[in-house]
RNA sequence: GGUUGUAUAGCUCAAUUGGAUAGAGCAUCUGACUACGAAUCAGAAGGUUUAAGGUUCGACUCCUUAUACGACCA
């Protein structure tokens, strides 16, 4: 999520200095986790589906994964206590065979494999579909791996050629990065299958022939630095001119107060139910305010999905992306202090403020020259609301959401300080209650914009 | 072993890129609702910026070394 969330917001912010921008996902649809996966059902699946299990497609692809590492742990015990070296057992275990075997059969089309293949990714697809449906997060492009690593392969086969790879005696392929200060680096296996970076390879060619970027952002968590440093070297060597134009903006990993997430060990936060905790929470709080009688059922469910989101989105993006950050269940699913709801809630008084203002017929002023003084408050949040451009600026030199997340929390918090201290639709004199209404209506626009650019959504009423 | 990231208040994070008294939120304590919306506001308390050196008029920020935690490569 944290992934999906700054990939989105970086976007949206780039989109805002005046940048074309494309969004892709590349989805990883094959290789060796695919396998095991897909090995598992076969063992121990007895025909399930999403549908009569009950259960997301993408869960249901998760639920044989982690199986498969459950047995394969149990059958590399099993090995060792008959007296097998545990390297040996690893890889000898029956499963890790099967695993293998697929993974060939695969890469050499093999019927059944490919149908079983194209069934469980439809499912998966479906599931994530819907959770990016879920969570406000849209791709223009997708890109699968299984479309891209022939064309890898091709990339290695024109490096050997121009003669900056070079084969070893068992016939894999190898590029040597050690003048870049990284080491040599394997593009294909002995036995021609290809590897994680043999992909990327392909990809990397395919973004720049469909879109001509000046620049392409790698979203990617700070495990693959060096990955995408070794990408990018052999894209060099190869002479690319896309190369140059590869930036990875990589974020550091969120731990869990328990320690780190492993998809392996199926010890991970659920996104979807992470979404509905938090929307659960914006809900209990929500009621308990009694502030908005005359929605619709309809119309609370979008609100509660609006805060609850707006918690997740900001808790996950007002974090320095490079930093290695601790999600604390709890205090994801926090309203008050600094969080989303909190600037959603000056959002909605601003709002309640404007509809206050409408109907007592407050003028509505553009010219306000004749104004001489300002209060304190008043003349910090104007100087707030001017920095709107130049954070902007910042947050896409820097490709950090952050900088916006602390600017509009900034900017609610100067609010809210003005408001308590300034009477506004009290205020007699009509031109300072022009103004106020008016500079209200500004930092409610700057709110609704700068938590826009975190794919954060603003309420009329809260 | 090599490369690399991080270290700031009890906790989670800031600090305009080397500038004035290091700021917020949470937690703790005190105060403000017969209301322009208290999901708020005002205040108190909380700091030898991991340690030791160095550069500089000036260092959380740059350099060196060490320590801790993490990631990756072998």
């Amino acid at each position: 999520m944290r992934n999906n969330f700054l990939g989105y917001s970086v976007a949206e912010i780039l989109k805002a200095t005046g940048a074309t921008v494309t969004k892709a996902n590349l989805v990883n649809d094959r290789g060796i986790h695919i396998c095991k996966s897909m090995i598992a059902y076969q063992r121990f699946g007895a025909g399930e589906t999403p549908e009569s299990a009950g259960i997301k497609g993408d869960h249901l692809a998760g639920k044989y994964y982690v199986l498969f590492e459950k047995h394969y742990r149990e059958e590399i015990k099993q090995l060792e206590a008959e007296g097998v070296a545990t390297d040996i057992a690893k890889k000898q275990a029956s499963l890790m065979l099967e695993a293998q075997q697929m993974l060939q059969q695969w890469e050499a089309g093999d019927e059944e494999v490919m149908a079983l293949w194209h069934r469980m990714n439809g499912w998966v697809y479906e599931g994530f579909n819907e959770t990016y449906r879920n969570i406000g997060v849209d791709f223009d492009k997708f890109y699968y791996e299984s479309g891209t690593y022939l064309l890898g392969k091709e990339r290695v086969e024109e490096g050997l050629q121009k003669g900056v790879f070079f084969k070893k005696e068992n016939g894999s392929v190898w590029v040597d990065l050690q003048a870049e200060g990284l080491d040599e680096k394997l593009l294909l296996r002995a036995d021609g299958t290809s590897v994680y970076i043999t992909q990327d390879l392909g990809t990397a060619e395919l973004k720049y022939k469909d879109f001509y970027y000046d620049s392409s952002i790698y979203v990617i968590a700070d495990e693959q630095n060096y990955h995408m440093q070794v990408l990018q070297a052999t894209l060099k060597k190869l002479g690319k001119p896309y190369a140059a134009a590869i930036h990875h903006l990589s974020y550091g990993m969120v731990d869990l107060p328990s320690g780190k997430m492993k998809s392996r060990e199926g010890t991970v936060v659920d996104a979807d139910e992470l979404v509905k905790e938090v929307e659960d929470a914006a809900k209990e709080a929500t009621l308990a305010k009694g502030k908005i009688e005359g929605l619709s059922e309809e119309e609370l469910q979008q609100l509660f999905h609006t805060l609850g989101l707006g918690a997740l989105k900001y808790y996950l993006l007002k974090v320095d992306p490079k930093k290695r950050m601790l999600f604390n269940p709890e205090e994801s699913v926090q309203l008050t202090g600094d969080t989303g709801p909190f600037i959603q809630y000056s959002y909605a008084r601003i709002s309640k403020i404007r509809r206050d203002a409408e109907a007592t017929g407050v003028v509505d002023l553009t010219d306000f020259a004749q104004l001489t003084e300002l209060h304190s408050t008043e003349a910090e949040l104007i100087q707030d609301l001017g920095r709107y451009a130049e954070i902007v600026t910042e947050a896409a030199r820097a490709l950090s959401p952050a900088v916006v997340a602390q600017y509009a929390f900034d900017v609610a918090k100067n609010y809210n300080r003005f408001y308590t201290e300034v009477p506004i639709l009290k205020e007699i004199d009509p031109l300072k209650k022009a103004f106020r209404v008016a500079l209200s209506a500004k930092t409610a626009e700057t709110i609704k914009v700068s938590l826009g650019l975190l794919g954060i959504d603003v309420p009329d009423r809260m």
